[in-house]
DNA sequence: AACCAGGGTGATG
DNA sequence: CATCACCATGGT
């Protein structure tokens, strides 16, 4: 794996991993809130701080712009360590997941910051995803820090939020979800909810305390878990998933997917929701 | 106009 | 434990 990852001028390039990273279906498959479409086989957006372009290039995938200094933060957001060809091979011995493979392979399930994490699956709550997106975006460009280059800005940190009140976020259009939202901010501000600390947990007490938060129950405990913490054995339950399981998985996932079933989910899901 | 969207909460049987 | 109205907003 090492070895395909190589610093150029450019940037970093991932050699022959454009097979196992398809950029749209990862990065617009709802699990990821700020990126968009920027050309042919191209994506813009930020994380962590940063701004990023990704490019295909036959059969290469360049994260444009990043030094060698940003590859350890973008070797953790795409999960850049694990053996996806294996577990491709692993999940194309399950009849389902081969046919949802077979129609858009290379789908990765990113490991973003914990907190932007949390906050875009309470907004995700009863909505849907372009309306996320935009909520998101306007939280952003509302109370983000400026991203060096870009008119972009990052998402705002808890302290940041604490101190806002409902009013002063009604420009989001967030509803309700206004609330929770700032529930959660005032939890991390104060100290009370601790997300180094949940890192480090066993996942069912991680999912214990997160059900604490306001505006969070099972399904969004759940993404934040698996698209926050890298916990790719979780499968959040929301009504597409829970047909997928009703008719394919009646007994649940087989035991040999148990241990990945949030990367199964997110290839069941985007075949699911986008091909029916 | 009614229904839906990667749900959750609080109040009822 | 299961069900249900309700939540705010925007799109069909």
């Amino acid at each position: 794996m090492e070895d395909r990852i190589l610093l150029e001028p450019e940037g970093i390039r991932l050699r022959g991993m454009a097979r196992q990273f398809a950029l749209g279906e990862t990065l617009d498959c709802g699990q990821a809130f700020r990126w968009r479409p920027a050309g042919e086989d191209r994506w813009e957006g930020v994380a962590g701080g940063r701004f990023l372009a990704l490019e295909r290039r036959g059969p290469d995938i360049f994260l444009l712009g990043a030094g060698g200094a940003d590859l350890p933060f973008w070797r953790d957001y795409f999960d850049l360590g694990r053996d996806y060809p294996a577990l491709e091979a692993l999940f194309r011995r399950n009849p389902p997941l081969r046919r949802a493979l077979d129609c858009c392979p290379g789908i990765r399930v990113l490991r973003q910051e914990p907190w932007e994490t949390l906050c875009t699956f309470i907004l995700s709550a009863n909505n849907n995803i372009p309306r996320i997106k935009g909520i998101v975006e306007r939280l952003c460009q509302g109370w983000g820090d400026t991203v060096p280059g870009t008119p972009l800005r990052s998402f705002p940190p808890p302290e940041r939020l604490a101190s806002l009140s409902v009013e002063e976020l009604a420009p989001l259009r967030a509803g309700w979800r206004s609330g929770y939202l700032l529930d959660a901010a005032r939890q991390v501000a104060e100290g009370r909810l601790e997300l180094r600390e949940l890192e480090r947990l066993p996942t069912p007490e991680a999912l214990e305390r997160l059900l604490e938060v306001k505006g969070v129950g099972e399904k969004v405990a759940r993404c934040v878990l698996l698209f926050g913490f890298g916990r790719v054995e979780c499968v959040p339950m929301d009504v597409w998933m829970k047909r997928v399981m009703a008719e394919l998985y009646p007994r649940g996932f087989p035991r040999y997917l148990r241990p990945y079933g949030g990367i199964a989910q997110q290839t069941l899901f985007h075949y699911y929701r986008t091909l029916r």
